[in-house]
RNA sequence: GGGCAUUUAGCUCAGCUGGUUCAGAGCGUUCGCCUCACACGCGAAAGGUCACAGGUUCGAAUCCUGUAAUGCCCACCA
């Protein structure tokens, strides 16, 4: 027997054992269909289509922020929706190394002990960071479960598992194989902070405040008392150190006559040459561009072009080398100063002028990146753009909102290699080994590199690179890598391509369009089901939709961020709000594509609405008691007989908006009734559209509205009246736990059990959806329940005016406008309620009463009088500005409608039944502008 | 420098394919209510030249073109 609900619902107890039982009873777990034959509840066909989702693996270091919760908010409601829809639904969980912010936060957390990872060495480190991770690793796991996500825990993945790890270097080898990776010596982002490369990715540029300086240097052959000088411009003066020409345009008439010559280097006294290159802008500063190759990528080109020699004079740390001669020792900001000095000692610097640039600062550390030359691997990322490109432009790969192409095309039609090498321990480490000769040997562990080597008459010694993998490159196979590619597993097979990918627009480059080229590079090595090869570009791509998510804002249009304090922490939310109010009330506030503006008062919206449902319910069950009582023959669903029905009689009585309703609609139905089969078909229906067009924010508005606007505020009083309807009151309930399930599960688990009475094995998250029924959907009910809504919010209006107590009740008389009297007749006893009449007389004409005794309001179909017993002059008074006021706006829209009929291209242009419309408003608007201005008259 | 978005009630936002769900919702405010589910509630009200300027159209918050403000992304001009 369900015990009674408590007077509000209070969501911590219900959430902890509901999630507890949807674990225990399997419902997360995604079998394939030869292993769902095992599935203990047989409710199901067996092979049901699959819905899968990989979850965007948080780093293992992290903690559940705002932007977690919304996005793992919105894929929990699409498997939920999935598995109701009757889906083999798959949310595979995991986690991600992330090499260098994880590997960041230990030796931050070494450095408070005085120690660097290089006091403990490669091994202890790498231990100590395992240590790390078991310890704390389930943290963010945890709390995804605390949010209600119904992920297949059995399959968590995390980037570093011994399989993965032997993904990611299959992936490099063969890359390798095909020549797709390469060694070279390249300008890359040095990260002076984590010493270690950077992809261009991971640098971000900023408008940054700086000087442009104009250095003079000498050229070699001038006259000693008027030397002769070229002006160069630089924003980085202590690159200089570096600089191995001067370079201007070939075109450039100011300095043709200079080409060929030397100059002097200030500072270092080393002769360079003026060259050519089409690369420098004769417009921007002097026209001569210091040529710096080893600390400018532009440089760099140009130094190849030129064969130059490339001079670096930085060490890792930033710090001036042995090349940069007495500047040796400086760290790169001391020397810029230094060096300037010196050059203004020896009247080499022409000016130095404010100069605004883009700077590159490191995502992860903040530190401003140096361009640094460098040994590093990469991945030639062109000729795998291409197909990943056509995937998305032909419509293979839908991308939510759409824009987002654009900004994908962009940077796939400009894609640049990728720089994979990292200068830190945690992560994949670099499959590659170097023989004493420089040779590098590839392979997918030592034995292998050493039998490549042997083959090409090596058998010296070998040492493993000691860089390890740039994240993305294990992240960018997690949608294949989860399921144990390179093997072609049955789950793999079963499971691949996944349906929809929800993540933050802000990795589409580190993360989506990686993924996209990763998939249809690796998978043709797995075969179809059916056995056949995989070739077709559909079969290949990781998932098939990407829904980006909205970021999440504070009131004032901020970034939620630790450091200004305005991120709020979603389990203290959680916590004092519930899973399920912070889950409706985040998906309420994303409109796809905006930005949401975000503060802790919102998650009211939610929790209101839950406590809506929750009180609705006990009514129900209250209701339903009554009605039992008085209709001892009734049968509810679910109890009773259904308990004893077999599976496949229960699976037909599920669709009970579709079907068990008829009987009601046709029959005995009543015009409220008719009306509110409607209004719920109507909602499954556009919710279904919503969540098809994967806007969720719609989905929760429909919700909202339907539940609170129509079935709580007038379906639920009418039942109050109309206890017949009981039974469809209960059945629209059921309907409504249903549609909102994927949204808010705990609230919608509990009350369905509390309504149905189902054991708790039988899960209404494993439960069918609503299918709606488009012929339920009646117009023509709902237009003409619209009059009774409006004769109630007449007569309410009028009391509110009058000041009637709610309590008092008061003779009203209705008159329709129109001929709608039959239409009121059959809602006579809502309005008598609604609008607590002591008499309630409908009539038709258009009589006048006095408004000394009653008080009227006009709507567009019908008039009302509300009696009252005697009003104060100052009442009166009220009562005339109101009714002044409303006869304002009526003639203004009298004037409205005139100045458009009598408008000859209105007339001659609009379709007819806009003008029929038109005409018919005039009309009422007419009408209703005399009678108010007769009460008028009557008042004064 | 290029691209994308946003600008509607005091606040946060809906308003998809131009014409009675086109000026809306929630919060806040004001008034009245413990009306036998809910005060996390019920009923009612006040509040907006729909950023600005043009244009298309019989008709524009809605389509087009500019302008302004704000935000985001991309870009090797020293």
């Amino acid at each position: 027997m369900p015990e009674p609900l408590a007077k509000a619902y209070v969501p911590n107890a219900v959430e902890k054992r509901w999630y507890e039982t949807w674990e225990k009873n399997h419902l997360f777990n995604a079998n394939r269909p030869e292993q769902n034959a095992q599935d203990a509840t047989g409710r199901r066909a067996l092979d049901k289509p699959p819905f899968v989702i990989v979850i965007p693996p948080p780093n293992v270091t992290g903690i559940l922020h705002m932007g977690h919760a919304l996005n793992n908010t919105i894929q929990d409601v699409y498997v939920r929706l999935h598995r109701m829809l009757g889906h083999e639904a798959l949310w595979l969980p995991g986690t991600d190394h992330a090499s260098i912010a994880t590997q960041t936060k230990i030796e931050r957390e070494m450095r408070a002990e005085g120690l660097t990872r290089h006091d403990l060495g490669r091994e202890k480190f790498l231990e100590r960071v395992w240590e790390w991770k078991e310890k704390y690793g389930d943290i963010i796991i945890s709390q995804l479960r605390a949010l209600g996500c119904s992920c297949d825990w059995r399959r968590t993945r995390f980037t570093m598992d011994p399989a993965y790890y032997e993904a990611v270097i299959e992936a490099f080898v063969r890359l390798h194989e095909k020549g797709l990776i390469y060694r070279g010596k390249r300008i890359i982002n040095w990260s002076p902070l984590a010493q270690s490369a950077l992809s261009d990715e991971e640098v971000i540029h900023k408008e940054t405040d700086g000087k442009l300086y104009y250095f003079k240097y000498p050229i070699v052959g001038s006259h000693g008392d008027q030397p002769e000088y070229i002006t160069i411009a630089t924003t980085r003066p202590e690159t200089m150190l570096g600089d191995v020409a001067v370079a201007v345009n070939p075109d450039d008439d100011r300095y043709k006559r200079l080409v060929g010559r030397m100059l002097i280097l200030p500072l270092m006294n080393r002769e360079i040459p003026i060259i050519m290159d089409g690369y420098v802008d004769k417009e921007f500063g002097t026209g001569c561009v210091k040529i710096t190759p080893a600390h400018d990528p532009n440089d760099f080109e140009i130094g190849l072009r030129h064969d130059l020699p490339q001079i670096n004079v930085m060490d890792t740390h930033g710090v001036i080398n042995e090349n940069g001669g007495r500047f040796a020792g400086l760290d790169r900001f001391d020397a810029r100063k230094q060096v300037v000095e010196e050059l203004q000692l020896l009247g080499l610097v022409e000016k130095i002028e404010n100069y605004t640039h883009s700077v590159g600062y490191s995502e992860r550390g903040g530190e401003m990146v140096e361009p640094y030359l460098s040994d590093q691997w990469f991945i030639s990322m062109k000729p795998l753009a291409e197909p990943a490109l056509r995937a998305v432009e032909e419509g293979i790969i839908q991308f939510h909102p759409e824009r987002w192409v654009n900004t994908y095309r962009h940077w796939m039609t400009g894609i640049r290699d990728w720089c994979i090498s990292r200068q830190l321990w945690w992560g994949h480490r670099i499959p590659a080994w170097y023989a004493e000769t420089g040779e590098i040997f590839v392979g997918r562990n030592e034995d292998e590199a050493r039998a490549k080597a042997k083959e090409a008459g090596y058998n010296g010694s070998l040492q493993q690179d000691p860089d390890v993998l740039d994240t993305w490159v294990s992240a960018w196979l997690w949608p294949f890598a989860t399921f144990g590619w390179p093997n072609a597993t049955p789950d793999l097979i079963e499971f691949y391509p996944t349906s929809m990918l929800s993540t933050g627009a802000d990795i589409i480059f580190f993360w989506v369009a990686r993924m996209i080229m990763a998939g249809i590079e690796f998978m043709p090595s797995i075969p179809l089901k059916d056995g056949s090869p995989r070739t077709k570009l559909r079969d290949l791509i990781p998932f098939r939709d990407v829904y980006f998510h909205n970021i999440i804002r504070d009131q004032q249009g901020r970034k939620l961020s630790k450091s200004l304090g305005n991120s709020p922490d979603p389990l203290d939310l959680i916590a004092k709000y519930g899973t399920d109010a912070v889950r409706f009330s985040l998906l309420y506030l994303a409109p796809m594509g905006q930005d949401i503006r975000f503060a802790e008062a919102s998650c009211e919206i939610g929790r209101n609405f839950a406590n809506k449902l929750w009180n609705a319910t006990r009514f129900i069950l209250m209701k339903r008691d009554e009605y039992k009582t008085s209709h001892p023959k009734t049968e509810f669903e679910s109890e009773d007989t259904e308990l004893m029905a077999s599976g496949e009689q229960r699976m037909a009585n599920k669709k009970r908006l579709a079907t068990r309703h008829s009987l009601l609609a046709t029959e005995n139905a009543t015009l409220a009734d008719k009306w509110i089969l409607s209004r719920a078909n109507r909602a499954a229906r556009d919710v279904r559209a919503a969540f098809d067009r994967y806007e969720i924010n719609e989905v929760t508005k429909i919700l909202y509205d339907f539940v609170w606007r129509d079935y709580c505020d007038w379906y639920l009083e009418i039942i109050k009246i109309q206890p017949d309807s009981i039974p469809l009151a209960v059945e629209i309930l059921e309907g409504i736990l249903r549609l909102l399930h994927p949204i808010m599960p705990f609230v919608t688990e509990e009350l369905w059990h509390a309504l149905t009475s189902e054991p708790e094995s039988v899960l209404l998250g494993r439960d069918d959806y609503i299918t709606p029924d488009e012929g339920k959907i009646d117009d023509e009910a709902e237009n003409a329940f619209l009059v009774i809504q409006e004769a109630v919010e007449a007569v309410r209006l009028v009391r509110s005016t009058l000041k009637l107590a709610p309590s008092k009740q008061a003779e009203i008389i209705v008159q329709p406008r129109g001929k709608i009297l039959d239409v009121l007749e059959s809602g006579k006893g809502i309005v008598e309620r609604l609008g607590n009449a002591s008499s309630l007389k409908f009539e038709e004409g258009t009589v006048d009463y006095s408004s000394k005794e009653y008080g009227s309001e006009i709507r567009a179909r019908v008039r009302v009088f509300v009696k009252i017993e005697n009003r104060s002059p100052e009442e009166q008074k009220k009562e005339r500005e109101r009714i002044s006021k409303e006869l304002e706006r009526v003639l203004a829209q009298i004037e409205q409608s005139n100045a458009k009929l009598s408008n000859p291209g209105f007339l001659e242009r609009a379709p007819v039944p806009v003008l029929e419309k038109e005409r018919e408003k005039h009309q009422s608007y007419i009408s209703q502008a005399e009678k108010l201005q007769a009460s008028l008259f009557e008042l004064t």
